[in-house]
DNA sequence: CTTTTTTGAAGACTATAGTCCGTGGACTTA
DNA sequence: TAAGTCCACGGACTATAGTCTTCAAAAAAG
């Protein structure tokens, strides 16, 4: 499993547990939909400043949702 | 302070830390040396695949270098 | 069943991550 | 004087992050 798959797995659960859709999250951290859509399916690689804007409606810290892809992958 | 300004302290410190030069930290991770230069000097938004590649010889976890770019930035 | 919401996915695009070439300056050691 | 190391910085480039539009299909929900 390569990292940007783990770390789409990680986002979409986050995602779920706080009931948002993938249209309600874009919106919430001005990012387009279809590129969460990518995100969660592994075929992007967010940049850093990325991981900040999703974690802030997400309600975690960024530094949390990769420690969990870090758990993913072991 | 931007993101990428605190992520970019942060990598020197550790990098510092670990007795590396920019160029050795490069080649210890497959990137270019200048391309070091630019992310300490925050003109650069690394991936997470990125952030991984810098953590491994730095021997920390990646969410180290979140969980400390987070910290400058309260 | 029908209707609505949600998501996957393709294509064309713009912005920027990351590479590769170089120059020159600050600093050290000989 | 050099000669070596380290780093800031520029320019030109390639690869890919991220946007926007659209269609269709899965999945709820009524």
């Amino acid at each position: 499993m390569s990292i940007e798959e783990a770390f789409g797995q990680v986002l979409k659960e986050e995602r779920i547990r706080m009931k948002f859709s993938q249209e309600g999250l874009a919106h919430s951290c001005d990012l387009d939909r279809t590129y969460i859509s990518l995100i969660e399916r592994g075929k992007r690689k967010p940049t850093i400043n990325t991981v900040f804007a999703l974690a802030k409606p997400l309600e975690v810290s960024p530094h949390i949702l990769l420690k969990k892809t870090e758990e993913l992958l072991r």
